[in-house]
RNA sequence: CGGGGUGUAGCGCAGUCCGGUUAGCGCGCGUCGUUCGGGACGACGAGGCCGGUGGUUCGAAUCCACUCACCCCGACCA
């Protein structure tokens, strides 16, 4: 049942998890998907709101699952050749004013800093702004970096010599959104920004197509959640951007999650800050550019592609604890003996590079710690209790099935290692399954509608590849064009809206 | 910024219409005991300026005015 290859010894076969009873206080998908999604950010203890609206605190659980996060991106930003810097959380105002596209996109949400000092209120209700600490100019709080890093680069560049510059930087950024949910949408939140600067198109270009196919890579392989890539139609695109690329995911709901996006801003910002270059041929041009970037909403998608009415289900590369231990007894000298056995198979579990939590507290019992990790959506669960000690066996149960079986304890190491591989992959192979069954073409509106209405999920259509089409759509039904495929064989028809000629299907679906 | 709603113990709520003992309930929390292979049970206990300010009244969680905060639905958005 549980899918270990055929070299283990199952002492005890087909256990059919079955919960007693469903846990009251928990929302299922079913019922209300908004309130199940809240309930496993505050049941798993990844995040809370806080005192300042639309801000939330990212408790050390969910924390844990971003720095895994970070660390596999890290990695692989680094395998690229690029480096990591850190620019300021301050842009002057004027730096906005530059890129028109820019500002106009930004405009709307952002937080300005005005004054740099505090003083008692004369009238004794506290402290106020000191009017006198007026900034002569005032300071904008990032929404995003390019301005910044732009005009820093313009430092940097003089000849071709100097180029590429291939920089990340980790950061927070703020974008004063109207409504916030958490991870998905939030004031203030975590994320990487790449700023690279290139002597040529082709190369600026296949810098974009490569961090795309690195966020690809990362979505599949370590949050097991299968992604389209495409580029994103005019209206979608980064304010500043010459294309946006992205890379597009299903909820369970049936609404698409845009994961991240990787741009290509050709010679906008070179010109906006006047960053020039010495070519091998003497003549002086402007650089071209790329920034690609994801945040903590790549939370938000984990726990709504894999995640059941049980709680939280994390894909092992991803999970901060990957098997947890709970050890079963009656009395002190069955807690010695047990504890013990335990701490071998975790020792076992340890050698083989496997994170592993012992919950030897004797504060809880059993049967709340399953329901607890069940929440946290830890991979796999080894419990053992007298009779497993007497026998030389532990039962193992996997998150995501919800299956369990009782093997040799001396297989412990190399069953949950094996259980490891399986989950991810089942878990990838289920969240495609899922994507395959809910993408549908629609060739005519009735259909489109219906399938919006009925099933949601992602929508093959034609289009006629204007904005004013596509902005009809959205205001009748919602649906956004997610992307415009990268990998979509051509094919003529007519646009689903308008009738006129279209020459390829693109992606539709409701976003977040 | 429009439309709707809610503020009472750490969390979830009742009480408010119709003012009147010491403001309740569930979960959680603490101590003790029995338990422990799927969220244990019992006994005892701690915990509240009823969002804030001002008014009406002999008396306000309850009525009135103002105010603040948060949530949901729209417009905006990674």
């Amino acid at each position: 049942m549980l899918n270990l290859p055929d070299h283990f010894l199952v002492i005890k076969t087909q256990i059919l998890y079955q919960r007693r009873f469903m846990a009251k206080d928990f929302s299922t998908r079913e019922e209300n998907y908004s309130k199940w999604y809240n309930d496993i950010v505050q049941r798993a203890g990844l995040a809370e709101s806080s005192a300042v609206r639309g801000c939330m605190v990212i408790k050390p659980y969910g924390y844990a699952i971003w720095e895994k996060m970070q660390a596999a991106l890290d990695k692989m930003f680094k395998d690229t050749g690029h480096a990591n810097a850190y620019f300021p959380l301050f842009i002057p105002k004027s730096f906005f004013s530059r890129e028109a596209d820019h500002v106009e996109g930004f405009a709307k949400e952002c937080a300005v800093v005005t004054h740099y000092r505090l003083k008692n209120d004369p009238e004794g209700k506290g402290v106020i702004v000191d009017e006198d600490a007026k900034l002569e100019e005032e300071l904008v709080i990032r929404p995003t970096s390019e301005t910044i890093i732009w005009d820093t680069y313009r430092q940097w560049v003089q000849s071709y010599r100097d180029l590429p510059i291939l920089v990340n930087q980790w950061a927070n950024v703020v974008r004063w959104e109207m409504r916030t949910r958490m991870f998905l949408r939030t004031a203030e939140f975590l994320w990487q920004e790449g700023h690279t600067a290139h002597a040529t198109k082709e190369e600026a270009l296949e810098e974009t197509y490569r961090m795309l196919d690195v966020y690809a890579d990362f979505a599949e392989n370590f949050m097991a959640i299968p992604v389209i890539r495409g580029s994103k139609s005019e209206n979608e695109r980064f304010a500043g951007a010459v294309e946006t690329f992205c890379i597009e995911a299903l909820m369970q709901d049936g609404k698409a999650l845009q994961a991240g996006t990787s741009h290509f801003l050709g010679q906008n910002f070179a010109k906006a800050f006047d960053v020039k270059f010495a070519s091998k041929e003497g003549n002086l041009e402007h650089v071209w550019a790329t920034s690609w970037g994801v945040s903590t909403r790549l939370v938000g998608a984990l726990i709504m592609a894999h995640s059941d009415d049980h709680g939280l289900v994390l894909p092992p590369k991803l999970a901060p604890i990957q098997a947890v231990i709970v050890p079963i007894y009656k009395n002190s000298g069955q807690y010695e003996t047990v504890c013990n056995k335990a701490r071998e198979v975790k020792e076992a579990l340890e050698k083989r590079g496997i994170l592993v939590k012992l919950d030897d507290r004797d504060t809880h019992k059993p049967g709340w710690k399953f329901n607890e990790y069940e929440f946290k959506g830890v991979p796999v669960r080894l419990s053992i209790g007298p009779r497993d000690v007497e026998n030389g066996t532990v039962e193992i149960a996997r998150r995501d099935t919800l299956e369990k079986e009782v093997i040799s304890i001396d297989q412990a190491g190399q069953a949950v290692e094996a259980l490891m591989t399986e989950i991810q992959q089942h878990l990838f192979r289920r969240a495609l399954a899922f994507r395959e069954e809910n993408t549908r073409m629609a060739d005519s509106w009735e259909s489109f509608n219906r399938i919006l209405d009925e099933k949601g999920g992602f929508i093959l259509a034609h289009w006629d590849g204007t904005a004013e089409t596509e902005q009809k759509i959205k205001e009748e039904t919602k649906a956004t064009i997610r992307c415009i495929l990268l990998d979509e064989n051509k094919e003529s028809g007519k646009c689903v809206y308008s009738g006129k000629p279209s020459g390829r299907r693109v992606l539709f679906a409701r976003a977040y």
